[in-house]
DNA sequence: TTGAAAGCGCTAACAA
DNA sequence: TTGTTAGCGCTTTCAA
């Protein structure tokens, strides 16, 4: 029923071939004939078929990417980062969420590749072996995001996330603070665990005895941090200064403390880690480690198309620069003082 | 190079069409057969290649979304409804961002068409000719979210945007404000004039007189809201409430206020539009029509897949019901003075 | 219950 | 510069 390349050609009295080079653009084709062809084209109103073509040619100009909640701000930002890139390179995205789900990201992994697509951006909490099994299966390139392999085989964009959060945990120790509460991401979670590591190293770096008591895990949302600051609060050495790893979670310290008659940033200081639109629209604002979520995305997908482009790649693993936004959540002197080792 | 149809067949002594069979779970397969052929493709490793499937079968069990922003909280919000419900029918999205740019909405159409997608769900701030010419040449299913065309011709999921922002002002107007600012979108979309609209109506009914000085147009955004604000700080009657077609600039409302040094809700109510998670997560909580984002996305992907598997529709306009969430952003006696009628 | 065979619409040698 | 002709890997009648 619908327009062919081969009802294109007969009517423009020519043959499929010239019709595909008209098509693709390919310079080998008389002025007059691709203007004839054209016209044809214009006329039965022919629209190429992609699958066809991806059948063909074993290119489907689309790539897969898994990522673990779109509703996330954090993943949502880098999702238009990784969508700008593809659209640049004239790629389409095949977008799924995990949920960080194990199981789910493998089958989705499998539906891609069956799909043909022609590259995948994987971003999960873990890349376990049978993941990396899968990917091996996989004829086509697979880039990170936001996470590495623990062999560190696969390419991969990322911040350095120990370090970040070393920074975060220097500032508060700069100001002062002995007792600063971290309140983390799952510490099976590669970010989840960096991050911690990050904070007991600033904290021994900085001769202050780690306390298991000013440790709590939550899952980046607002909700579940509020209950776990409960914890904090009703301990007899209060902390004085909180690190969440999330802005979410940052703010809901604030409010915690807020709601415990404290004030932010004058009795306890707090410094979130995304740098999430929230941030700067809470007040007081917030005080964040900075991550190029845009950035991320974009470059990750941007080494993607390198891959599939069979480009050189001088770095695999690459890692963007962090910065710590200085905000009203923690006093105004810090200003002076972002720990960088 | 990889394994086909045909190496399964062939080293299971058996032909294409019955390793067709079993991987597609029909039936009519003996079980020996059925089994010997499983053990094959687990031997061989065999994936199906779903382009060639697609190009025999017409079918690409893929969607095309196209959506304003994916980095927008709101448009997140919705494709997660959306994708949750694709994979329940076991389709895979391509997930674009239009940025409401008419030329790219009209490309990402054509892209998605020649991609063969099986349905299309098209989100954006206006349906044109042009997109409904597009439309028409396309031989899949259409399901507009969020907007509507204006002959109402394709089918579509929205919330009823003028009895929405109607609602809305009501609150504010049974708190007996008479001047009432309403800080909202492009007037050319069909939200943004819709709920305009709204504002005015409730207005009339109460006898209230409308005043051009109490509108401003912004685009959504906190940063743009905030500029936007200064306008009805300078005003010699100042409006004491302040009704926003988004949180985000219903929070740039309270700040702007704030800042000027009025409280929030004593001295002036704010009220916002969408209820995404930021409502409650500033302080004051802010009050806001709710739209349930998820269950538009949801919703509108389920109607797509009647369409798609041509099952019978009864209403192909739905409107999902709206409601107002109260918060601190507005006195409390408005727990019982809901407008409806 | 199984197989043979004709496409699906296009690309990509290869030849002319 | 253009055309011919194999496929690409699968689904789907139609027969058997």
């Amino acid at each position: 029923m619908s327009v062919t390349i081969y009802d294109v050609a007969r009517e423009a009295g020519v043959s499929m071939a010239t019709v595909s080079r008209v098509v693709n653009g390919n310079p080998n084709v008389k002025p007059a004939t691709r203007k004839k062809v054209l016209e044809v084209i214009e006329r039965l109103g022919y629209r190429p078929n992609a699958v066809a073509r991806g059948l063909a040619s074993k290119k489907t100009t689309t790539v897969g990417v898994i990522i673990p909640d779109i509703a996330n701000a954090f993943y949502a930002e880098l999702a238009r980062g990784i969508e700008d890139i593809a659209n640049m390179y004239k790629y389409n995205i095949i977008l799924c969420n995990s949920d960080k789900q194990p199981k789910k990201e493998l089958t989705l992994i499998e539906t891609l590749l069956e799909k043909q697509v022609d590259g995948l951006l994987f971003m999960g909490p873990r890349v376990t072996d049978e993941h990396l099994d899968l990917f091996r299966t996989a004829s086509v390139p697979v880039v990170l995001a936001t996470t590495i392999d623990p062999g560190c085989q696969l390419p991969s964009v990322n911040i350095d996330q120990r370090q970040a959060a070393y920074d975060a945990t220097r500032l508060l120790l700069n100001h002062g603070h002995t007792r600063i509460a971290f309140l983390g991401g799952p510490l099976e979670e590669f970010a989840g665990l960096s991050r911690f590591q990050g904070y007991r190293q600033a904290l021994e770096d900085a001769g202050v005895p780690f306390r298991e008591e000013l440790v709590q895990i939550a899952d980046y949302r607002y909700e579940t941090a509020l209950k776990r600051m409960a914890h904090f609060l009703t301990l007899p050495e209060r902390p004085t200064a909180v690190f969440a790893t999330s802005d979410e979670m940052a703010v809901a310290a604030i409010h915690a403390y807020q709601d415990a008659g404290f004030r932010v940033p004058e009795d306890v200081e707090v410094i979130g880690f995304d740098n999430i639109r929230l941030a700067s629209m809470v007040r007081p604002t917030l005080t964040t480690v900075a991550q190029p979520m845009y950035d991320i995305g974009a470059v990750s997908m941007r080494l993607l198309t390198k891959y599939m482009h069979n480009e050189k790649v001088t770095d695999s693993l690459v890692f963007l620069p962090h910065t710590i936004e200085i905000r009203g959540s923690t006093r105004a002197e810090s200003k002076t003082a972002v720990a960088t080792r």
